[in-house]
RNA sequence: GGGGUCGUAGUUCAGUUUGGUUAGAACGCCGGCCUGUCACGCCGGAGGUCGCGAGUUCGAGUCUCGUCGGCCCCGCCA
């Protein structure tokens, strides 16, 4: 840097700093060539300064500057001055200012970037991971990843400060059944054998309280070789703590702590703990979802009891084979098209619902539908009643198996929200689901499966169905929702060696496989395992939010594309002959 | 595994509906002019494997089939 030293940043000089000597380094961001005095608005992480290059204030490096080009990397040394009357840009944080150079050094150049490095310009995703190291000089994208640390810092400094202690857990481990698929790692030195990348460190957290930790808490890459979504990737990070001798209401408090520290931090916003809470069976019943966007109405009404004696043969079939018809009232959208109802309901469609029946309230209360003739004046105004229907409101019905039924107009009322433009986006709407059911009936592998995993506990006074009536059992797991975006959930664990046994008995695991698996989990709960329970958060998810964001790629330094690859370095790569030899391997490919 | 959508200059896009002369625009880039701009301005210029491959046709950016890739979604994600 031929003996300069970095004075400032280029987002520290202000008007006070005016009269003094600094130095500046950073990227060519704009150029303005006047073919005499030329500015250039250098920038780094920190922001821009406008630096000034003035043929009557030094020639020589006026002459250097015309070779300046976009991308370049400079360092500048000259003198603070205060912009002339009129010239300052509001704008910008250090507009009042403007470096007078005195001494220029081109420490590189650039070739022209692929793309423009404004915060503008939307380029293609595929380019900008391609040159993610260029897509990352951006200011905006800069600011995610800024934000992304303070973020950590405020979750660190937080639960620092409630005795937890940050443990690190193995990036190679073993397989457990349930759950998504494991990314594995063949090992060289047991033939045969391998690792599996931890889809979360659940079982490790848990062996720390046994091991007396007490307050474990760990922000950790977690992977899951499943389909990618915009809120999905193949490896993301979770804040992950496990705490003893706590209940649920220990986690709640620790956790909105938390959370309000970090909306503090990075924000600035003063969140009101605590949160609200809703059980599993309220959600689902008001909103059709385990993860209720409740920063607007437009709630679900069961219609099921009304319809069951009904002349409208559908919804009498679906109700007397245990279906459910389920409505809810658009109001003040009668004036809807043909096209937006055809196009709603090719929308439900895709979540099986396999019609969508629509209801106008005309003057008077004067249904306009297809299924109106279907029912008697009272079996109407019973609708009506129930759904609290006025004249210019619309009515929406879906009649199905319930899971159908929930996820189409869940769905429906989310896409109404948007299209009504009923969401505020700039509030914070956080709501605790609790009382999951514990278990869940899988129709593939004709088993019950765990909803949350098979470590939860249940609630102390459904144990009793647990082999008799799983299905209706409920956990003691929770989930933290906002603005209809699950970023954590967690339960309170089972500490005790025969109910985790009841529990493999109740998933048809046998104690053979539970053995052959958990033996070391198993033996742990019966060495003192202290009660525990904890949570993990989904911390790109939340980024995502306080980002203001529609994607997590925006708030990952080095993401992966739909497909799961890596545009930059092109991971995933063949591996050579030789180290697949190594590894026992014997592929039967090329 | 499935549905949708996009792919044209370095970038972002128009052109594809209804096949037809030399594929356009803006920004960027290159050159010239310009001493107060801040998305500087003015003048000029260069720049195209219309993702790739077949096919239909006298003729394909445009139509058909296949294929590759980006994105969104369903399934999947304890």
């Amino acid at each position: 840097m031929g003996g300069l030293k970095r004075s400032h940043t280029c987002n520290d000089l202000r008007a006070p700093n005016v009269g003094e000597e600094v130095t500046l380094m950073g990227w060519v961001m704009r150029r303005r060539d006047h073919g005499g005095v030329i500015f250039i608005d250098l920038r780094d992480r920190w922001g821009l300064t406008q630096v000034v290059f003035n043929p009557v204030f030094n020639e020589e490096v006026h002459e250097k500057a015309h070779s300046l080009r976009s991308e370049w990397v400079l360092a500048v040394r000259g003198k603070v001055e205060k912009r002339p009357e009129g010239m300052t840009n509001p704008n910008l944080t250090t507009g009042e200012i403007e470096v007078m150079v005195d001494e220029l050094r081109i420490l590189n150049t650039s070739l022209t970037p692929p793309f423009p490095l404004d915060e503008e310009s939307e380029i293609s995703d595929n380019l900008r991971l391609k040159y993610r190291y260029l897509d990352l000089r951006r200011l905006d994208m800069a600011a995610n990843l800024i934000m992304r640390h303070e973020a950590c810092q405020a979750i660190r400094a937080h639960l620092n400060t409630q005795n937890f202690l940050e443990v690190e857990t193995p990036i190679l481990t073993r397989s457990t059944p349930e759950g998504a698929r494991d990314y594995l790692v063949p090992s060289r030195v047991n033939p045969g054998r391998f690792y599996a990348l931890p889809q979360s460190p659940q079982l490790f957290k848990q062996l720390l309280m046994v091991a007396g930790m007490d307050r474990y808490y760990q922000i950790v890459k977690c992977f899951r070789d499943e389909d990618l979504r915009a809120d999905r990737q193949p490896e993301f990070t979770q804040i992950d703590m496990e705490l003893s001798f706590v209940e649920e209401e220990d986690i709640y408090g620790i956790t909105e702590g938390m959370i309000a520290s970090l909306f503090k931090a990075t924000r600035g916003i003063d969140l009101q703990p605590p949160f609200p809470r809703m059980t599993y069976a309220e959600a689902t019943d008001r909103f059709g979802t385990d993860r209720p966007d409740i920063r607007f109405a437009l709630e679900l009404v069961s219609l099921t009891d009304i319809v069951r004696d009904c002349g409208f043969k559908v919804f009498q079939t679906v109700a007397a084979k245990g279906g459910m018809v389920k409505s809810l009232n658009a109001k003040g959208c009668a004036d809807f098209s043909r096209k937006d109802l055809d196009d709603l309901t090719e929308y439900v469609g895709q979540f099986g619902a396999k019609g969508l029946a629509w209801v106008k309230v005309k003057q008077g209360g004067e249904w306009q539908s297809p299924i109106a003739k279907f029912f008697t004046d009272a079996e109407r105004s019973n609708m009506a009643t129930t759904l609290g229907a006025e004249e210019g409101d619309l009515l929406f019905f879906v009649a199905d198996q319930p899971t159908i039924v929930q996820q189409s107009l869940a769905e429906l009322r989310l896409e109404l929200g948007r299209r009504l433009g009923l969401v505020d986006k700039s509030t914070f709407q956080f709501v605790w689901v609790t009382d999951f059911p514990l278990l869940e009936y899988d129709n593939d592998e004709k088993r019950h499966v765990a909803v949350h995993h098979p470590f939860t506990a249940a609630k102390e006074e459904d144990i009793g169905l647990l082999l008799s009536e799983p299905g209706k059992v409920r956990s003691r797991a929770y989930d933290l929702v906002l603005n209809g975006i699950e970023i954590g959930g967690g339960s309170i664990r089972i500490h005790q060696k025969d109910m985790q046994e009841r529990m493999f008995t109740a998933l048809s695991i046998s104690p053979a496989e539970a053995k052959e698996k958990f033996d070391f989990l198993l033996k742990a709960l019966e060495l003192g395992a202290p009660p525990h329970g904890g949570i993990a958060f989904g911390l790109d998810r939340l980024m995502m939010i306080l980002a203001g964001k529609d994607s997590i790629r925006d708030v990952i330094a080095f993401p992966k594309t739909q497909k799961a690859t890596c545009p930059l370095t092109e991971a995933p790569a063949k591996a050579e002959r030789k180290q697949l030899t190594e590894l026992s391997l014997r592929p039967d490919w090329d």
